[in-house]
DNA sequence: ACCTGAACACCGTTCAAGT
DNA sequence: ACCTGAACACCGTTCAAGT
């Protein structure tokens, strides 16, 4: 019962850029990382494979710029006057955030490094740790561990999105099957694995994620101390 | 000038599960992730890929087996008696080193979310966390903390290389490249990413991730004195 | 300049048929 | 029980040909 989603209607404005970025982003919402293939993408802008290449340079471009314009959204929120901590906890969950409600987003990140959208988060973070005023030479580590945490909470986001779709289980499903795993493991080998086992059943991945922030935030406030 | 490389050899040995597994780890190493395909490695084994599909489920499983190989041997290390500190320090270089050598391991973990490779992982530090003496219902934000940004780094890293790999750079000519890219972003909206474009091109990824270990070992050594 | 769609060179996976 | 290899249903990308 494989239907597909024909188009029944004409194409009404030109192919673009951010048309076929818009359309990407429905895609992969709607299909996860696999929902993105040129077939799909010409089908549902009414034209064929090659004029998607006409205004995109390939498939990894295409990904990127979809998510770019996912963390441009949460990067780009105004912030309410605070402290630099509080404005890096509120940039962080806005953006864990958007990656919860686009998951996909999780994965893109990490395969653009060095490109736009993680040089959004880089800017807005190290303004922030700029303005912690810890000594100048501990930029670079202070933001890169913020950064990389984040990007591992992302792609882990992002994997079990992932894993929960293929298996067709919804979030509290896919975490009670593997707290159950992890119960069944020998208890010699990995008696720390199944003590967590149930906390991680009952977990909320947001808590989590800025109890992480936090731990790094405080190591970051030893910086300046020292 | 695609010479493909033949096997002249007649199998010796039966194929087995390890075997397949060592030899998907060998095209891994030498071509990354796009490497390792099921035509590719049933050439290499003198065999159809058929035959794979009879030891092992599929190309995730596969990619997951290969991963626990080099994650196992990292977290299997014999380590010396030291304090939890040093331990989880350890440890971490330990898994930095292997992913340094073997990227692909980088993105493989995070897409094994909560199966073997990870939790090898998760249950070491764990047992250093709970060594440290923090509070055990703040095991679980510790452990996490450190796995996420662990994972983080290693996806970086996987997608550095890869990066890397595809426009055929070496590792210092991809960091002077992505270090000239972020000091010709605008000076008004990117301050901060211009301003840490000269320590990017010279930083060390070692060093900089046992940075980051610190910052939330020092995070986590406030959990216990609160 | 922009679009079409067939064709190319791949994938992972399945499966009837062999030993 | 284990292996073979053709076949299936996909991919991303290219490109001659159209408008």
């Amino acid at each position: 019962m494989v239907k597909k989603a024909r188009h029944t209607h004409r194409r009404e404005e030109s192919l673009s850029r951010d048309r076929i970025i818009e359309a990407s982003i429905e895609l992969l919402d709607r299909s996860g990382e696999g929902g993105l293939t040129f077939r799909a993408l010409s089908d549902r802008l009414a034209t064929g494979p090659g004029a998607i290449y006409w205004h995109v340079s390939g498939k990894s471009e295409l990904l990127t710029a979809a998510c770019d314009a996912i963390v441009a959204r949460a990067m780009n929120a105004p912030l309410v006057r605070a402290t630099p901590e509080a404005t890096i906890r509120a940039l962080a969950l806005g953006l864990f955030d958007e990656i919860d409600a686009h998951p996909w987003v999780g994965s893109a990140l990490t395969l653009a490094a060095g490109e736009l959208p993680m040089v959004r988060i880089l800017e807005r973070l190290g303004q922030q740790i700029r303005a912690l005023g810890v000594p100048d030479d501990t930029h670079w580590a202070a933001v890169s561990a913020l950064l990389s945490y984040v990007l591992g909470v992302s792609g882990l986001n992002a994997a079990n999105a992932q894993v929960a779709r293929t298996r067709g289980m919804d979030r509290s499903k896919f975490l009670a099957a593997v707290s159950t795993a992890w119960s069944g493991l020998d208890a010699e080998e990995y008696p720390f694995t199944r003590s967590v086992a149930g906390p991680f059943r009952a977990h909320n991945d947001r808590t989590d994620f800025l109890a992480g922030i936090d731990l790094i935030l405080k190591g970051i406030d030893a910086l300046r101390r020292a």
